[in-house]
DNA sequence: TAAATTTTTTATCATTTGTCAATGTTTGAT
DNA sequence: ATCAAACATTGACAAATGATAAAAAATTTA
């Protein structure tokens, strides 16, 4: 159904000038709807997949030598995301995608992805851009670990990314964070 | 000089089927040879150049609240460096761009970089590529520092970048690893 | 709605890492 | 070769964070 891909389409219009004319090009996205803690992908298998979010949020996560999920990443509506190592190389997996919550989703396949990078001027920038940003998120999250203390990280993720702190659980934003919940509930209490 | 290029050509022939006729393409790369410590870009100022790394080490660090200086990423032979944020949008650059060795480079300016990478395949392939694998090695750092202690952080970097710990002096080495120098030399005795 | 499960808070104690100061050691310039 | 500056090590102590356990609160499920 061509108005499945609203938000997509929605969003390439607006921040790509994508001609919203040739939204046929977007008929390798599937729509899937997912609920909260749905694994959209776990540790072992292959990233055939990346996905937009439409609605709602999804992390990638790995399990650490002492057993316990850590949050590399997270994201919310109008984000592409994928467990990017694999989704590139096609090796299987260390991290997990899941949805955080219930969320409206599109998918492509990796071939499909890179038969449309390939051949298509706009979603070449659009994956570049893409990249880029994600480096510059990459950055970000790297000097906050070398030069903050976990109490800093915290205030600055509220400014960053609020919604990552109005709209997760306390949990998974430690996880993000890169402590435990118990620092994070006494970081936030001594306020 | 055309043989000034001969690195940059033998690495992109080798690694990325560079047609090695096409040489002229790489004309716009200059060659610059900087003594350790050289500063290539210092903070406030909008990043102009990629470096392509012939020979040396370059990092990029910044200054954190307390005034110290906290690296966030060392590379050698073969590798661009660039203050990516900076270069990529033309904004005044938090980071700094510093030679931690002698260094023979090769420098393109930040126009006629995005002109090659517009208009030639390869060139987009490189770029497109050297994303992705930035996008790997900063997916491990984050994992390293959400997931390891100090002492774990410090293994695995003798692993995965053994030529951090080998060619760069322990000030360098804690400033990556996000520790102080003292803990660095404590982790290395006990070790 | 009640029970079960998950999440959050709180407290105590252990461990890791940082800070500061003093002392060796290496490096680089003259 | 000598001196000065930068770097590395060590020790004593402080601060931040982790581990564990228990209780309180919130959420989900039946």
């Amino acid at each position: 159904m061509q108005n499945n891909l609203d938000f997509l389409t929605r969003f390439l219009v607006d921040q790509y000038s994508f001609p919203a004319e040739e939204t046929l090009l977007l008929s390798k996205f599937k729509r899937v709807n997912v609920k909260k803690n749905c694994l959209l992908l776990t540790s072992g298998e292959v990233c055939q997949y990346a996905y937009f979010i439409c609605n709602g949020c999804l992390r990638t996560y790995f399990i650490d030598g002492k057993g316990e999920e850590k949050t590399r990443y997270i994201a919310f509506e109008n984000k592409f995301v994928s467990a990017f190592a694999s989704f590139i190389t096609q090796a299987p997996s260390a991290e997990c995608v899941q949805a955080l919550e219930d969320s409206e989703l599109l998918r492509i396949r990796q071939a499909d992805f890179y038969q449309l990078v390939d051949t298509n001027a706009i979603f070449s920038k659009l994956y570049r851009q893409s990249l880029e940003q994600a480096q510059v998120i990459a950055t970000w999250r790297i000097e906050t670990m070398i030069s903050m203390t976990a109490k800093e990280r915290y205030e600055n993720l509220l400014e960053r990314m609020p919604q990552v702190v109005l709209r997760l659980s306390n949990k998974h934003v430690a996880s993000f964070l890169g402590i435990t919940q118990e620092s994070l509930s006494r970081l936030k209490k001594k306020g």
